[in-house]
DNA sequence: CACCTAACTTAATCATAGT
DNA sequence: ACTATGATTAAGTTAGGTG
């Protein structure tokens, strides 16, 4: 059985559209990693996601780090005997990520994806993320789902399937052998910056933090902004006041409450032993990330002309990234192609512009956009009575996405769950619009200020210090915030690209205008 | 250059939504 | 119950960062 993957694999499948790059944990993150894997090898997603704030991480990455780690457990100590997962068994309540709702419309986006090329690199994918509005670790998801279940599926060409010689999908035609590392000159794409590093989970305001509840620097700002891939979207955030625990009902019960709703007494399901302390938690909200790079995949000229849209030059300037990231760079990009989407979308039978697909999708049209202030109301999802609000809607089909900083930061990752109007998750959705994101990330060597952590809160007790206690694990002298201080500093700044059309688009159907784009 | 390990793949399986 | 498909896991591979 698997064997079979190896020897072909040196085609690589994903030579191609090369990986994402590759993060660098910390120490100070790994005993953090560490210290849980000990407690609960086999977290669920509410702790995942909390660790992944907590580290200033995707959750995604906590996820595949969680993986390895428990290979090289197993491989250690070659007999597992032991343990395998029977610990971590009882989770019974927390446990995977709420499935995530995928439309018709954005199905249809990522078959067309899919079918021009099976295995479609970190770019690629975080492009199809932003055309989606799905985020890209799910996208990787349906990726791998989709090969698994459909084995050439187009391949109309008789004959053979060599699926998984991965480069099966695409490579065929090329011989190869150079195609394994970026498309050599063109966009520099990730080296340097952590490019389209950006942040997938959110780290969610700090507002008030109940008890071990990790604090996050909330960006300067009070307000957070979220953008929507598709559509750049500000959205208010909803003042800490908002979610007070203490009485704001939000509705929604079966939304995850923030933290702040969740009492920190209700440990982690799954545990064993020693008191577990995370609370359950999450806030799931998602990002987006940037356009960022371009990329393409290549492979596949046959089908189209993949415009490699990606030929932005992007550069990869600190002020380029962030002026990326605000969107403005994108908008005005002199280039003559507004590029990065509109090369996706060639292909698409019927170009699903995303505003077409937002109107479907949310079947509205005729709200009046509600102020800002309202924006900021239904972020704090008020109660959704059964009417969605305009902005609700709107979020909820674009999926709005909230990035973080922008340049490096490769952390974040959203427990996106995409609905359908109508589906009872909106609330949900809104929920985790409204989170904002917070924390920003690690990686930028230069600025000594804001630290991804609870630098400082003296009282808040950190995850690892409460891990620690509870396991009595001490490795690690953790207690000083200082060395993850190092590097963080990333000031949040959301990023959203958005084509100028639909942003036009979008700005004809606001509240003043009647009729979505002429 | 070797080693460690993040990132990725397949295959199998569990879980859930929709019928 | 059945089907479709998203999520998770194990096991193996590839490749980037470091010493």
């Amino acid at each position: 059985m698997a064997s079979s993957s190896s020897s072909s694999t040196s085609g690589g499948p994903i030579a191609r559209g090369s990986r994402r790059r590759r993060l660098v944990l910390k120490l100070s993150q790994k005993d953090t990693l560490q210290a849980l894997f000990q407690q609960n090898p086999y977290p669920g997603i509410a702790t995942r996601e909390r660790l992944a704030r907590e580290l200033g991480i995707a959750e995604s990455r906590v996820q595949v780090w969680f993986q390895n780690q428990r290979r090289r457990r197993l491989k250690q100590s070659r007999s597992p005997s032991a343990n395998m997962r029977q610990d971590g068994e009882g989770a019974p309540g927390e446990a995977r990520r709420k499935r995530t709702a995928i439309s018709p419309s954005q199905t249809r986006i990522l078959v067309q994806a899919f079918t021009r090329d099976r295995f479609p690199g970190i770019a690629a994918r975080e492009e199809l993320a932003r055309q989606t509005g799905i985020p890209e670790p799910r996208i990787q998801i349906w990726f791998q789902n989709r090969r698994a279940r459909h084995p050439q599926q187009s391949a109309r060409g008789p004959g053979n399937v060599r699926a998984r010689g991965p480069g099966g999908a695409s490579a065929t035609t090329a011989p190869a052998p150079e195609d394994r590392r970026a498309p050599p000159a063109v966009h520099s794409t990730s080296p340097p910056l952590g490019p389209s590093q950006t942040q997938e989970s959110m780290p969610p305001l700090a507002a008030a933090a109940p008890l071990g509840a990790p604090t996050f620097w909330v960006p300067g700002t009070a307000s957070g902004v979220c953008v929507g891939q598709p559509l750049m979207f500000f959205v208010i955030q909803p003042s800490p006041m908002a979610l007070q625990p203490s009485e704001k009902p939000p509705p929604p019960p079966q939304v995850a409450v923030p933290w702040a709703a969740c009492s920190p007494a209700d440990t982690a399901p799954w545990q064993p032993g020693p008191g577990a302390i995370l609370p359950p938690l999450q806030p799931e909200t998602h990002i987006r990330r940037r356009p960022e790079s371009p990329v393409a995949e290549g492979t596949a000229p046959l089908l189209e002309p993949q415009p490699h849209p990606p030929s932005l030059p992007r550069s990869t300037s600190l002020l380029d990234e962030l002026l990326a990231a605000t969107g403005i760079l994108e908008t005005q990009a002199p280039s003559p192609e507004p590029g990065a989407d509109a090369g996706v979308h060639p292909a698409l039978p019927d170009p699903p512009s995303f505003l077409d697909e937002l109107l479907e999708a949310t079947g509205l049209g005729s709200s009046q956009a509600p102020s800002p202030g309202a924006a900021a109301d239904a972020g704090a999802h008020p109660a959704l009575p059964g009417t969605p609000s305009f902005l609700g809607q709107l979020l909820e089909a674009t999926d709005i996405a909230a990035s973080q900083a922008p340049s490096l930061g490769p952390y974040a990752d959203a427990g996106a769950h995409l609905a359908l109007p109508g589906s009872p998750s909106l609330q949900d959705e809104l929920l985790a619009v409204t989170c904002i994101p917070g924390s920003p990330g690690p990686s930028l060597g230069s600025s000594p200020v804001i630290p991804g952590y609870h630098p400082a809160l003296p009282g808040s007790p950190s995850l690892l210090e409460e891990i620690m206690a509870a396991s009595s694990i001490q490795d690690t002298p953790w207690s000083s915030p200082r060395a993850a201080a190092d590097e963080e500093g990333v000031e949040a700044i959301l990023e959203a690209p958005l084509r100028e059309e639909d942003y036009q688009a979008l700005l004809d159907m606001l509240p003043g205008s009647p009729g979505p784009r002429a």
